[in-house]
Parts: C-alpha cells; sequence; structure tokens
DNA sequence: CTCCGTGCAAAGGCTTTGCACACTC
DNA sequence: GAGTGTGCAAAGCCTTTGCACGGAG
C-alpha cells in the first residue's frame, strides 16, 4: 500500500509528465480528495484547501477538478441534491443507493451490478457504461415511515 | 385502461379531496406530465403548458410540481446534468438503455431489474425506485468502431 | 519572454422565494 | 371577507467564464 506521500509524489510526475504544472493549489486540492474518504463535493475541498492556503480561490478548486477529471485521475458523480461529487480516481468500481426522501446515500459493491451487466451485453450486446452508477429509491428508514 | 381524461378526473378529485383546488395551470402540468413518456424536465412541462396557456409562469410549474410530489402524484428523479426529472406515477414501468454515442435507446424489460430489485431489499433493506430507469452506454454497432 | 495557473468578479443555468393581486369558496 | 393560487421579479445555489496579474520554465 503506498503513502499518501508516495501517492502525490506519483501524481505530480504524472502531471508533469502530461506538461501541467504542479501547484501548491493542485497539490491540496489533490491531498483532499485522497483525505476525503469516499466522496467531496467542490465546496469540502475547499473549506479543506483553505485550511492550510487561506487565500485559494473556489473557482481554481473547480479548474483543478477539471483537470483530474480530464486526465482521469478523478470520477466525477452527479448523485443530485445539486452538487456534484469527486473522488480520486484508481480506487474500485461502487455505486451507491440514494435516498429520495433523506437523501442519505449508502455504498454497493459492484457485484450487485455484475449480472446486469452480463445479461445486458449477451441479451442485447449493450455495453452498460456502470461506474458510479446511482440507484433511487427509499431507505429502510424512512420507508417506515 | 383509463382515458386520458378520466385520469385527469380522478386526479381532480384527488387533489380536490386533498383541500386543495383544480386550476387550469394544475391541470395542464398533469396534462404534460401525462402525456410526456418517461421523464419531463420542468422547462419540457413548462414548454408544454405555454402551448395552451401562453402566460402560465414558470414558477407556477415548479410550485405545482412540488405539489404533486408531496401528493405522491409524480415522482421527483435527479439523474444529474444539473436538471430535475419528473414522470407521473402510476405508469407501468419501463426502462431504457441509452447508447451514449449514437443516442439510440432500446426498452428493457422489467426483468432484467428484477433481481437487483431484490437483492438490494434483501441485503440492504433499500426499496429500489427503479420505474423508467435509464442505463447508459455502447450498442453494440457503437462498440465495434 | 512566453505562457500557464491563479484570484477576482461577474455571469450562467436551474430552482426557490417574497410580494401583491386575483380568484375561488 | 378569508385564504389559496398565480404572475412577476428578484434572489439563491452551484458552477463556469473573462480578464489581467504573477510566477515558472
Amino acid at each position: 500500500m503506498a503513502t499518501r506521500t508516495e501517492l502525490m509524489e506519483r501524481v505530480g510526475e504524472r502531471l508533469h509528465a502530461l506538461g501541467f504544472r504542479v501547484t501548491p493549489q493542485r497539490s491540496l486540492v489533490l491531498a483532499a480528495l485522497i483525505a476525503g474518504e469516499g466522496h467531496v463535493s467542490a465546496e469540502d475541498i475547499y473549506a479543506q484547501v483553505r485550511a492550510t492556503f487561506p487565500h485559494v480561490n473556489l473557482s481554481t478548486v473547480y479548474r483543478t477538478l477539471e483537470l483530474f477529471r480530464d486526465v482521469g485521475l478523478v470520477t466525477q458523480t452527479d448523485l443530485g441534491g445539486g452538487r456534484v461529487q469527486y473522488h480520486y480516481g484508481d480506487k474500485g468500481q461502487h455505486h451507491h443507493l440514494v435516498c429520495q426522501k433523506c437523501g442519505r446515500t449508502v455504498e454497493l459493491e459492484d457485484s450487485f451490478l455484475e449480472p446486469l451487466r452480463e445479461r445486458l451485453l449477451n441479451e442485447h450486446r449493450f455495453h452498460a457504461n456502470l461506474m458510479h452508477f446511482a440507484i433511487f429509491g427509499r431507505c429502510a428508514e424512512c420507508e417506515q415511515k
């Protein structure tokens, strides 16, 4: 398992190799992404970055996230609620159950979708893009009420 | 099978019984929801309503949709993309495979999703709302290229 | 010196809210 | 008359964009 510092360096090299500069802002955004377990919103990252670099601007965060997304470092998911979520990319696939009432989300292992993916391929020759899939519904608690 | 008019009347009674008034605006929004196959955005409904009642306001559409949602007439789903989708609740279930390249859609029988739904309920106690589900990916033809 | 990256401010797109008038009950 | 429903306009929220400065290569 790579340490966080190793990870950061590796990413730095990757950015550099692609012709992008490695700035403090970018490092901080990256750190926030790695630190954030699961999904983080731009605002979350902004808050965390500002803790270290108070003068950093929110638009820089957005631009950095855009860059990371284009480079494939980060996955961007819109689970609704008007807020896009980001997470550091090399993690395994996982999906979400989103409660339409309370808004809570639960992670869902990919194994739940694997059978569906296979069946779609076999019976419809359809290559489903089920990365970071979101399934809406009601969680146990909200259903009781 | 109920005709559209019967449906509208039934809904009118339901609204009335709940103490809400049945206004032209509300009827038109309802009609647009019923007419809209699959998911419709507020803007879609607005456009359709204006075709009949040009002076209707967008905020009225939003308020009406909010009312319908609270009353349980309509399901509100945020599939991302910054636009919330609505659909009338009593329709039968159907799903779509959407090719992200050519845009073609294929209908998908509910049997494909039934196992997933059951497993979510059993293992996560999550009541998945898989009505009008859309699965994105690539169709056979586009995948070949 | 060139050009990328940033801060700042303003604009954009969708949705919500405040307010006063209108219309129903 | 009391109160709901509507139109209008303005504000909110998240995100994007234009512009000019600053700093790295």
